[in-house]
DNA sequence: GCACGATGGTTTCGACTCGATACCAATCGA
DNA sequence: TCGATTGGTATCGAGTCGAAACCATCGTGC
């Protein structure tokens, strides 16, 4: 009668059931505005990638979902004026995606993360801080038995390197990366082996 | 530059990137039955429901959709012969749920949560539990800020109470509860107030 | 150079979601 | 008994979603 074995059961309860909550969430401000989750979320994405995950294929791999698929929401959110497309300089096989004014004044009204701001106020910074770490171990493993990108920052990539005192470089593309764009998304993000819990 | 005040978005991340992990995993082994997610979802709810949540409406409100969207989803679960429909016997507007043999079958296959276990194996008891403890609070929280209901089971409910060994009663019906249906989901659900956490 | 396969994107098609609205029947309340 | 409420269904239109076909462009081998 110990129930040890199962709280991971307990932990996939929880994430089943508030990413069902965010998605309620994301209906209800995206139909004030005329739009469906999936646009929600891939304006959320295209304000916070980086010029390596800025297109079409990356989103779709952010997303799970096939290209195709992808293509469709990206007419609508072309037609609606809230994403500009343009064309890649050295490939011109790949479609270039950012916001547009409109696109980024979208995102600032919908304000994703306030509400969670609030319910996690109360929490102790040592009980997130365990639970950001169970849950990034969790995601870790799933990723890697789908084989899916893990779709991180550089902070937690293996493959920065710093150069100087505010000068990175990504180890596999070879370029430089400014301070701030390290905090962006990155599709060819592959995680640090896990960091010591606290 | 301390980071003390972002670990809560990290947070965040991790739950959305593991929702749409989960989202697009349901999606394949669905599209193997030529099911969608929200009909998976649906399926593993009535599972688990009790007697006092196998109706539409209570499916809806889980699932955060409207009554003519889950009827609809309804139908069709219904002429692929995987839920059975019958009648409250007391109130004649109400439908009740459950799951046919075939939509059992359904679900054992589906085997939600298998992954899950696997990608948990490593992770510390403590972690996990300080994981629970965190994400619950903070569900509970946007269900608070939202008007929505929690739909827990028993043995986390305020309104259980014990009669004997193993006979309990739920203080809102005011019925008896076997020991198996303490661990089914209710719509009548109503957080205990947080447990102290380990 | 040049064919050929791989790759990034778009288009088309059909089944289905989803909210809004209207609707129906049973229940509840004065 | 007459309304109002509640649980559920039906209909409609915009949009998702995967599958498949298709079109450029790029890379490779020769």
């Amino acid at each position: 009668m110990v129930n040890v074995d199962k709280s991971p059961l307990a932990l996939l309860d929880l994430v089943e059931r508030l990413g069902t909550l965010i998605r309620a969430e994301l209906r209800k401000v995206g139909a004030e505005q005329g739009l469906q989750v999936v646009h929600l979320q891939a304006l959320v994405y295209l304000h916070r990638a980086n010029r390596y995950s800025n297109t079409p294929q990356a989103l779709a791999e952010f997303l799970h979902l096939t290209k195709g698929t992808v293509s469709q929401s990206l007419l609508l959110l072309d037609r609606r004026g809230l994403i500009e497309r343009y064309e890649d300089e050295v490939d011109r096989r790949v479609v270039r995606l950012r916001l547009s004014p409109l696109g980024e004044q979208v995102i600032g009204e919908a304000e994703p993360g306030a509400q969670w701001h609030e319910a996690t106020r109360e929490i102790s910074a040592n009980r997130i801080r365990n639970g950001v770490s169970a849950l990034r171990e969790t995601l870790f493993m799933m990723q890697v038995d789908n084989g899916s990108r893990s779709f991180g920052v550089c902070h937690t990539c293996t493959y920065l390197q710093r150069e100087s005192q505010r000068v990175y470089r990504c180890g596999v593309m070879g370029d430089r990366i400014s301070g701030p764009e390290t905090r962006r998304i990155c599709r060819e993000h592959s995680p640090k082996s896990s960091e010591q819990p606290g």
